[in-house]
DNA sequence: CGCCTATTTGATCTGATTCAAACAATGTGG
DNA sequence: CCACATTGTTTGAATCAGATCAAATAGGCG
């Protein structure tokens, strides 16, 4: 038997080329083998992009969609005042504008936190796989629902939540989220974010999280450095965040 | 020519049974007439519920969907301290819980406001109908994206925007929302909540939201009485709640 | 009338913002 | 290799929007 630090190694080694897109749907529902060639199929133009750089903007009429391929990105929108709410975050595998799909008009933006590769499907050939594999919509409908969900949750964060209970509870869903797409180690999800992107999302200022950070590291229940955050104390800070996995909708028995 | 309100009064008169399914529907996306009537055929249990009555709750499992004929429902989730986060309001022609069809487990709740009138759908005659008829598939995707860009915008109001502001934003959401689906009359919308509720959806207590009513109704933006909102100053109240109804995305050329 | 629910008012308290400035880490060009 | 700019984090103090607590008023309705 391997040292422990031995085994994490094994895990660092890259997947199997898993395509982000087919692992992230693969965490929300079943595919068949014919859906997961299809999707694989798709001519996708990929391209490097650098840290915060808008990827479409409110107002525009997008005629693809980016899928994030490495690095983090957020949908938000800008107050006349010049507040930014930070509506979602997004990791490998999301599409963050699908919705382009649906709806002319894009009624918020979409830019890079960190760089990211980003892997753009013109919308055509995406709504002829849909026509040819229907259940796929049902997919993708469902990932929007899911999408929404996150939302409904992030308001009640908001809402009903103090400081640090926000924190703590968008702190258990990125590991949740990141876990399911593969990109967890040890206790450790890459979270590259800045306080001030914290406080964007979850409607607190920059100071305001920072000192809310103390307590939970005080506390023991998270290290964030690096860029990464440890979880040191996943059940306290669930039960701080009053976190329940459930409206993440992740249930599928995986083979894992 | 007849005079103003004459004509108001002919608006008055019941529109021609139009299916408030349908309606709802027609205001976000064009119909075919075969469309319209495989909807028409959806086998529905109407049934009259009270007010303040859970439909579905947290953690159901439901085999149906509930469509809104009469009345407004919300959907919401209690935090363990016992406070409320509405996240939507709901009136005649929406399908608050759609997603149970994709999503097995319920996370959050839907309840009436008011007393309602409500048709029941099993969930496979509607899974039958979405397969008989992709494009509906789609509609009702529309509609969900339609749905979560509401979440979005309400999130920055409760993230970012102070309390009045909010509360201006709401009312011209449900103007725009209620004149869609043919409830306004005069400037005037059917708004049967209480302050409370209100409170509960943007995340203000039932005090300061009476305090900003009166402001409100003092600068001459607004009245609300007898459960009905009259708006006197719309590019008043646009302007206050910064409101840009791109989010809604009623982009259809009507025949009005 | 009396009960219940909703709105309103008043006084007090507090979580979080704002402003201001120091500090740390990283990168850049000379 | 260092001065310097840049971006992010940290600290402190003053202030405020909105919460909370408590109680009065106003409607509806059996």
């Amino acid at each position: 038997m391997l040292p422990p630090h031995q085994e994490s190694i094994t895990l660092d080694a890259p997947r199997p080329q898993a395509h982000p897109l087919i692992r992230k749907l693969e965490s929300i529902t079943d595919l068949s083998d014919a859906e997961r060639t299809a999707l694989m199929a798709l001519p996708m133009r990929v391209q490097q992009v650098g840290p915060d750089q808008d990827i479409v903007r409110e107002g525009d009429r997008p005629s693809q969609c980016c899928l994030v391929l490495e690095g983090f990105a957020a949908r938000y929108k800008l107050t006349d005042k010049g507040k930014r709410q930070i509506f979602a975050f997004h990791t490998p595998g999301d599409i963050p504008d699908v919705l382009s799909l649906q709806l002319k008009t894009m009624d918020h933006s979409l830019g890079t936190l960190t760089p990211c590769r980003l892997g753009f499907i013109q919308h055509e050939p995406l709504r002829e796989l849909l026509r040819q594999h229907p259940r796929l919509t049902d997919v993708f409908w469902r990932d929007t629902l899911i999408d929404a969900a996150i939302f409904r949750q992030w308001m009640i964060g908001i809402g009903r939540k103090d400081a640090k209970e926000r924190i703590a509870h968008l702190f258990c869903e990125m590991v949740l989220r990141l876990r399911a797409v593969g990109l967890e180690r040890n206790k450790t999800v890459p979270l590259p974010l800045t306080q001030h992107e914290v406080g964007d999302a979850l409607g607190l200022s920059t100071v305001h999280v920072n000192r809310m950070l103390q307590e939970l590291r005080a506390e023991g229940l998270v290290a964030w450095e690096e860029k990464a955050l440890t979880v040191l104390d996943w059940e306290g800070l669930k039960a701080l965040g009053e976190f329940d996995p459930t409206y993440l909708h992740q249930d599928i028995r995986r083979a894992s």
